[in-house]
DNA sequence: TTGTACGCGTTATCAT
DNA sequence: ATGATAACGCGTACAA
């Protein structure tokens, strides 16, 4: 059933024809059969699948998309850096949000946004030229070039991790700004009074609630802003690991030593306790550390570090769901924030001051 | 120039029509000029760029596809547990793959493997159903259900990390016997006769040749096989962490203590270090500890961690470079085994015993 | 060099 | 309940 007419015939499989050829029917009847089971005679029904299931048939989903004007895939725009902040949590995400997808019968499709043109574009493309049918994305730049924007594509896009409501994006958070003012307020209570704060890129969501979050919590005890001083933040596009280690520098110049460090992912908390304890600073005994992501190496570090999980899992979920409303009921008027709360985790690299 | 014929028309973006029309030539002659740029009159050629560049024009990637009977789209195939050995490599090899596939023109599209049939059917049908061109494979087991199986797709695969040339697939892979070898006879050659072995999924190809590694090393230093002890193995889709843990049990139960230990990936090291420290043991003074993958948060533990580690990004270009060959000439015959060298990090973690 | 006409595999409309 | 047929948007032989 290979109708070759001086066009090459790639390696393709059984076509909706040979299963109607095969079953003896019309092949509207098959396309029916397969997308309506309803709508056909339990019998002839009983006959197509049997010989799509003899021919191994697969609908050509790319046909199939060119027809109904829609793709069913979906692209998740991850930030061109992995490195940074919740790069621990990205194979999650991924685990998570395709398993959703998935079960609706969606693929999910990746792409990088970097700060090159190319990446751009890429991504453009795809929504553009009908490749995607809707878009995650955790990062805070929409595409954007050559009059071409990812906003106006007409294509749904849920933001997760970074609330992006204020760009009219629906957004999947967590509560940052809480979590961090409950942990600030934790530490204030065992007794500290001055704070290292590691961020990540300045005036990004993450830094602005979660700053804000450490600050109010100052507030609320009396104490004054200057408390705490901040590291980090303006090394765009790096590891967090090289963010505590250069805050560890900083800290060691630091005149009146902070006895609590905040810092906002795992990463950099991690190579910084990693480089005060070569120092000769014992945690937590000299110094509280704290951060944020939840990643599972927390667990196993020396000491067993302090982190507010960020509930991955749920946060994937929820931005899936999100998208398919949107998707399904365009008319529908969406939560633009949606928050799922951290959980904090404590562990021994938390302590009253000496 | 939408042609509404009772079909609900989609938010689509301008065609090639409206190209064609606004520039003032036929259809075919913008297919061209897209496509074969040298194809077509200078002239013209500018004026249909215009043309497509003022309309905001993206051709429909499915429309193409269907009609060349070929997707641009990749697709690589994840092992549903992430957590068990290389999955601190996955972001690292999904950015690899993903920017050399998109240089190339291609896309990438994740699939999840587990255990259950839906996600082995999701695959297949992805294969099947032309929405992918060619497969890159981290896991072992090749879908396979009702009869098809990605096997006999007639689909280009290629297998990173594992290597599956045995069954046919072209695989990209790193030096991992002779490597575990190298550091093993380090070992030796500090004086440690008596070892620990962390294995993960018992058989697979991973264990075996670093497993073989370690006792070819022992050969040649005129050791007893028995020298070693293993610990894991059977923890099937587990947490690297939680063998660790478990191997930590094990270990307290040892007669005979071993004074090194092998990791097979650094998840398993790290937690396992961990559990050391808590019950007084001292790294590397009681104990040498070394591990497989070389995730950054290895320089940051304590003490920092040995760890051999996978050339991800080489290994990402070089199954790209593979696929791809494999895709535009199915003809030429392909390296089945290419192996590109690991690079021994060495750290605090290994030291001479007491 | 450019235009005409057809088909890729599927779904939706219409008529039976 | 089923069958014939016309699109979906694009690429390519072929004719001009």
């Amino acid at each position: 059933m290979k109708k070759n007419k001086g066009v090459p015939v790639e390696q393709s499989g059984p076509l909706m024809a040979d299963v109607a050829q095969l079953a003896g029917v019309a092949i509207s009847t098959v396309s029916r059969a397969l997308a309506n089971p309803g709508r056909v005679n339990e019998k002839t029904r009983a006959k197509i699948d049997a010989a799509a299931k003899q021919l191994g048939y697969t609908p050509n989903a790319m046909a199939r998309g060119l027809r109904v004007g829609k793709s069913n895939t979906i692209m998740i725009i991850l930030p061109g850096s992995l490195y940074y902040g919740a790069s621990q949590v990205i194979p999650q995400v991924l685990q998570s949000i395709n398993k959703s997808l998935i079960k609706e019968g969606y693929n999910l499709m990746i792409a990088n946004l970097g700060r090159d043109e190319a990446s751009e574009r890429h991504i453009l493309d795809l929504a553009f030229g009908g490749t995607v049918r809707g878009a995650i994305i955790l990062s805070s730049k929409l595409p954007e070039i050559d009059g071409r924007s990812l906003a106006s594509a007409g294509l749904p896009i849920v933001s997760m991790l970074l609330d992006m409501s204020d760009a009219g994006l629906p957004s999947v958070v967590t509560n940052d700004r809480e979590a961090m003012q409950d942990v600030t307020a934790d530490l204030i209570r065992l007794g500290h009074r001055r704070f290292l704060y590691l961020a990540g890129p300045e005036g990004n969501y993450h830094d602005v609630e979660r700053y804000g979050g450490v600050l109010e919590a100052l507030e609320k005890a009396g104490l004054s802003e200057s408390a705490v001083v901040r590291s980090g933040g303006n090394l765009d596009y790096q590891q967090g690991f090289d963010i505590g280690v250069q805050a560890a520098d900083d800290f060691a110049g630091l005149a009146d030593k902070p006895t609590a460090v905040i810092a906002t992912s795992d990463d950099m908390a991690i190579s910084f306790m990693s480089r005060m304890q070569c120092m000769g600073l014992r945690i937590p005994d000299d110094l509280s550390v704290v951060s944020f992501d939840g990643s599972p190496v927390c667990a196993f570090c020396s000491p067993p570090l302090s982190t507010i999980e960020q509930p991955v899992e749920e946060m994937g979920q929820a931005a899936v769901a999100l998208l398919l409303a949107a998707i399904d009921r365009p008319e529908q008027k969406l939560e633009m924030r949606n928050v799922i709360r951290s959980r904090f985790i404590q562990r021994e690299s938390m302590a009253a001051p000496a």
